[in-house]
RNA sequence: GGCGAGAUAGCUCAGUUGGCUAGAGCAUGCGGUUCAUACCCGCAGUGUCGAGGGUUCGAAUCCCCCUCUCGCUACCA
C-alpha cells in the first residue's frame, strides 16, 4: 500500500465530571471512523483522545466523596476510557492532563510565554472601579483609568496571570483569511471573525489562586495554570513536544495536526486561543478545526432522574457496538444537530443493517451453499447487466472518499450502502433461483454468485472504518481478507474457487420495537434507582456551584447599599432588547423605573404585583435606550436560571432590608 | 441591538454559475419475486419550492420587502 504520509487527528479531551452519554460519545466514534478510513487509505495515522482533569469542580467533588482529587479523576477517567473502548475506538494515545509528561511541558510553556512577555501578572477580573462596579484588565484601561467613567481604578485582591491575546490578533486574522479550510464548517469562521477577532480580542486569564487542583506555576507557587492553556496543549504534549527543542520524533512527524475534531461549543477556544498559544511558542498551526454539531435527545433533555439518558454502552449491549456506531455516524449531518432516540435507532438498524446489509450477505452465502456447496467460482459467463454492477462497485471508493475529504462522514457511509442496494438489485435482475433450475446456466449462476461475493467484499472493506467488527465478520464468512483502499478500483480479486462458510451467522437481527421498549424500561428503572429517585421524581440533583470569593469589604461598604422592598406596579418589555423588562416599582411614596434582564424567565404580566428586593441607591444607567434607576435582586444558579428575590412574608413597599 | 444561516413532498433533507414535465431517503399505497432475516426489486404519488413585489424569453435559484425559525454575540444595574 502506498504511503500517503502522516495524518494526525484528535478529539477534544473530555472533562472528568461524569460518565458521557451517547451525545458526548459521538465525537470519539466520528474521529475513530475518520482515523480508520485514513489508515486504510494509506496514511500513517495517529489518533489521540483523552481527559481534561484539573479544576475546582473536581477538587470540590473529590472533597464531597472524601477522596483526593487524583483518586476522583482516576475513577472518572477510567469510566470515560471504558466507553471509548466499548465503542471500539482505535486511539493511539489516551492522554490525561494529569500525566506527568503533560504537566511538565505545560509548566515550561507557561514559563516560556512569561519570559517572552506574552504572559503578564495582573488581577483576576482585573482592576476594580468602585462606582462602576466593574473589573477591567490593564489593556482595557484608558490612560490608566476606568474606560467608562474615567475615574481611578484599584486592584482587586486575587492576582492572576494573563495572556496578551491582542499581540497576535492580526497574524491570526491573516491566517484565517488565507486558510479557508482552517475553520469548518465555514459558518463558524464568520462567527469567530465578527464576534471576537474584528472587535478586538480580550486578554485571557491563564492562572488561578482560588484552588489548588491544577498544574502549579513554577515561578509563582500560589498559582495553578487555568483551564485552556492546560487543556489545549494536550494536542502537542501528547506527541512528546518539548519547549526546549528536544521534541520527540512523534512530534516532528505528526505536528501540525491535520484535524482537531471538537464540539461546536468550543470552536472559539480552538480557533482563537489555541492558534495564538502556538504562535507564542513558535509552532505551526493545525490545518483544520471542525466544530461538529450534536446528537440531541428527541424527547427533552436527558436526565438520570427521568431515566431517559441514553448511554453508548447500554445501547451497545442492546443493539451491538457496530449498530450504535452506525446510528451515530449516519444520523449526524454535517452542520445541523441530529436526533437520537431508541425508536429511531431501532428503525435505522432494521432498515439499513438488518434488511439491506445483513440480509444481502446472508442470502448470498445461502445460495452459494445451496447451489455449489459453498464454492464460489468465477466461470466468466458475463452479461450486460454485470457491467453496471461492476461500475458501481469500483466507483464506491471514489464517491465515499470524496465525502470523507469534505468531512461529510454520514454521506460517505450512505455511498457505501448504495453498493449494497445495487447488489440486492443485481440478485433480482439475475434471478439465481431460476438459473439454478437449468443445468445449462450453471456457469452463469456461478459467475453471478462470484460477482455478488466480490461486490460484498469491496463494500465490506469500505465499511470497515465505520463498522470494523461487522466488516471483519463478513470477510470471515466469505473466507477472505478485507482490502486496502488502493485495491478497491479492481473488480475480481476474490479468489475463484474459494469456499464460503457453511453456517452463515445473522449479522444484525431484526428488532421488534416492543422488545426494545421493554429493555429500555429496565434501563430507565436502573437509572432512576442510581439517581436515588423513589416515587415522585422531578427533583434534579443539585449540582455544587463553584463559588469564587470576592475581595473582602468593610461594614461601611455594605452600609452604603440601600436595599428596600418594592412592589412592581407596571411592567413592559423593552422593545429593542431580547432580554430586558422595564418595571415601574413602587417604593413607599416613590416610584422608580428599573430595567432587568429577566425576560426569558418572567413575562411582563406576571411581574406585576410582585414584591421584590431592590437596590435603590444605584447610579442610574441607560440600557437599550431606557433609563434604569435601581436593580431588582435575583438569584442565579450555575446553569443561568434566574429567580427574583421576594420577601418571605408580606411587607409594605418601601420597607428597608438590612 | 449587531453579525450570520435557514424556510422545498407527511418526516429528514439535496438542488452547482437562473434553463427541459423540481429530486433522494424514510414512511404510505399498489404490483412483482421467493435465494434470504415477513426480506428484496419495481411503480405510484401529492409540492401555490415561507408571503408579496421586481429583473428576465425563462426564477426554488438573482434583487427588494415582509413573516417566522435557528446559531454566535452584546445588553443583564
Amino acid at each position: 500500500m502506498a504511503n500517503k504520509g502522516p495524518y494526525y487527528i484528535t478529539t477534544a479531551i473530555a472533562y472528568t465530571s461524569g460518565k458521557p452519554h451517547i451525545g458526548n460519545s459521538y465525537e470519539i466514534v466520528l474521529a475513530d471512523s475518520i482515523a480508520r478510513f485514513k489508515r486504510k487509505d494509506g496514511y500513517d495515522v495517529r489518533f489521540q483522545t483523552g481527559t481534561d482533569e484539573h479544576g475546582q469542580k473536581n477538587e470540590i467533588k473529590a472533597n464531597e466523596e472524601g477522596v483526593t482529587p487524583k483518586e476522583f479523576v482516576d475513577r472518572i477517567a477510567g469510566e470515560i476510557k471504558a466507553v471509548c473502548d466499548c465503542l471500539n475506538c482505535s486511539y493511539d494515545r489516551f492522554i490525561r492532563t494529569t500525566d506527568e509528561d503533560h504537566e511538565r511541558q505545560v509548566q515550561k510553556m507557561f514559563k516560556k510565554m512569561y519570559d517572552k512577555g506574552d504572559i503578564y501578572k495582573g488581577y483576576y477580573e482585573g482592576l476594580y472601579c468602585t462606582p462602576c462596579e466593574s473589573f477591567w484588565t490593564e489593556s482595557q484601561l484608558v490612560d490608566g483609568k476606568c474606560p467608562d467613567c474615567g475615574r481611578e481604578v484599584k486592584p482587586a485582591k486575587e492576582e492572576a496571570y494573563f495572556f496578551k491575546m491582542s499581540k497576535y490578533a492580526d497574524r491570526l486574522i491573516d491566517y484565517i483569511n488565507t486558510h479557508p479550510e482552517f475553520i469548518q464548517p465555514v459558518s463558524r469562521k464568520n462567527e469567530m471573525m465578527n464576534n471576537f477577532l474584528l472587535p478586538g480580542l480580550q486578554d485571557l486569564c491563564v492562572s488561578r489562586t482560588s484552588f489548588k487542583w491544577g498544574i502549579p506555576v513554577t515561578f509563582d507557587e500560589k498559582h495553578v495554570v487555568y483551564v485552556w492553556l492546560d487543556a489545549l496543549s494536550n494536542y502537542i504534549t501528547g506527541l512528546g513536544y518539548d519547549v526546549d527543542g528536544n521534541s520527540d520524533e512523534l512530534y516532528k512527524k505528526y505536528w501540525p495536526a491535520d484535524l482537531h475534531l471538537i464540539g461546536k461549543d468550543i470552536v472559539r477556544f480552538h480557533t482563537i486561543y489555541w492558534p495564538i498559544f502556538l504562535m507564542s511558542l513558535g509552532e505551526p498551526l493545525p490545518k483544520t478545526v471542525f466544530g461538529h454539531p450534536w446528537l440531541l435527545s428527541g424527547n427533552g433533555k436527558m436526565s438520570k432522574s427521568k431515566g431517559n439518558v441514553i448511554y453508548a454502552d447500554d445501547a451497545a449491549k442492546l443493539f451491538g457496538v457496530d449498530a450504535v456506531r452506525y446510528f451515530m455516524i449516519h444520523e449526524m449531518p454535517f452542520d445541523n444537530d441530529g436526533v437520537v432516540s431508541w425508536e429511531l435507532m431501532t428503525e435505522r438498524i432494521n432498515s439499513d443493517l438488518a434488511n439491506i446489509l445483513g440480509n444481502l450477505v446472508n442470502r448470498t452465502i445461502s445460495m452459494s451453499n445451496k447451489y455449489f456447496g459453498g464454492v464460489v467460482e468465477n466461470k466468466g459467463v458475463t452479461e450486460a447487466v454485470d457491467e453496471d454492477l461492476k461500475a458501481v462497485a469500483v466507483d464506491t471508493y471514489n464517491r465515499a472518499a470524496k465525502k470523507m475529504e469534505d468531512l461529510h462522514v454520514a454521506d460517505a457511509i450512505t455511498e457505501i450502502f448504495v453498493l449494497f442496494k445495487r447488489l440486492n438489485k443485481y440478485i433480482d435482475e439475475t434471478e439465481p433461483w431460476k438459473l439454478a433450475k437449468d443445468e445449462a446456466s450453471k456457469d452463469r449462476l456461478a459467475t453471478v454468485l462470484y460477482n455478488l461475493c466480490e461486490g460484498i467484499v469491496i463494500g465490506a472493506s469500505l465499511l470497515w472504518p465505520y463498522l470494523p467488527e461487522t466488516a471483519e465478520k463478513i470477510a470471515k464468512q466469505l473466507n477472505t481478507e478485507l482490502r486496502d483502499f488502493d485495491a478497491l478500483d479492481k473488480f475480481g480479486l476474490y479468489p475463484s474457487g474459494n469456499k464460503v462458510t457453511e453456517t452463515p451467522e445473522i449479522l444484525f437481527a431484526r428488532l421488534d420495537i416492543n422488545d426494545v421498549n421493554a429493555e429500555v424500561e429496565k434501563i430507565a428503572q436502573r437509572q432512576k434507582a442510581e439517581a436515588g429517585v423513589t416515587e415522585e421524581p422531578v427533583k434534579e440533583e443539585e449540582s455544587t456551584i463553584e463559588v469564587t470569593l470576592q475581595p473582602e469589604i468593610e461594614y461601611d461598604d455594605f452600609a452604603k447599599l440601600q436595599f428596600v422592598v418594592g412592589e412592581i406596579v407596571k411592567c413592559e418589555e423593552v422593545p429593542k432588547s431580547k432580554k430586558l423588562l422595564c418595571s415601574q416599582v413602587k417604593i413607599g411614596n416613590q416610584t422608580k423605573q428599573i430595567v432587568s434582564g429577566i425576560k426569558q424567565y418572567y413575562s411582563a404580566e406576571e411581574m406585576v404585583g410582585k414584591k421584590v428586593m431592590v437596590l435603590l441607591n444605584l447610579k442610574p444607567a441607560t440600557l437599550a435606550g431606557v433609563v434604569s434607576e435601581g436593580m431588582l435582586l435575583c438569584a442565579e444558579d450555575d446553569k443561568g436560571n434566574v429567580i427574583l428575590m421576594t420577601p418571605e412574608k408580606d411587607m409594605p413597599s418601601g420597607s428597608s432590608i438590612c
